[in-house]
DNA sequence: GCCAACGTTGGC
DNA sequence: GCCAACGTTGGC
């Protein structure tokens, strides 16, 4: 089982609207880079647990927690010419895009800040402050289990 | 809104 | 295959 980190701008997509989803279960669309889709396509599976993320936002930070319940299959908003996902080098017989479906289990009390997160010994080797613009980050257990007495 | 970081594109 | 130009991400 793994754990991830998966960040999202929560004016287009929130903790609290995947909450608020139909069996409080979405898709994860719109991953548009390559390293991210490879981990999505190749490494997620169903059961491993998720940090939501809150990026480009007031409160910047770890907002809730998911978790993976159907591992990757092509992206549809790619194809559509109206989704401000769509790309035209992608096709329904060779996708290029995946995306996985993430069912909501907690909205923290509070956010864990980016900034706290900074401050800790524990977190100083989080692929999060090394890869800036990664929008799937691989997280190690004790690293997720460190966040979480945070809140 | 600014801009640094950095991923992607495309000419050569 | 290199790398300059360009576009996007995301913190501030």
């Amino acid at each position: 089982m793994n754990y991830w980190l998966m960040k999202t701008e929560p004016q287009t997509f929130s903790i609290t609207d995947l909450e608020h989803s139909e069996n409080q279960t979405s898709h994860w669309e719109g991953v548009r880079n390559y390293q991210a889709r490879n981990f999505m396509r190749d490494e997620m599976k169903k059961g491993d647990t998720v940090l939501i993320y809150h990026s480009s936002c007031k409160s910047i930070g770890v907002s809730g927690i998911a978790q993976i319940t159907n591992e990757s299959y092509p992206d549809h908003t790619a194809l559509d010419p109206q989704s401000p996902y769509f790309d035209s080098k992608s096709t329904k017989e060779e996708p290029r895009w995946f995306m996985v479906d993430l069912q909501w289990r907690k909205t923290l009390s509070r956010t864990i800040t980016l900034k706290e997160m900074k401050d800790y010994k524990e977190l100083e080797n989080m692929v999060l402050f090394k890869r800036k613009r990664l929008s799937i980050i691989p997280i190690t257990e004790l690293e997720y289990d460190f966040i979480l007495t945070l809140e």
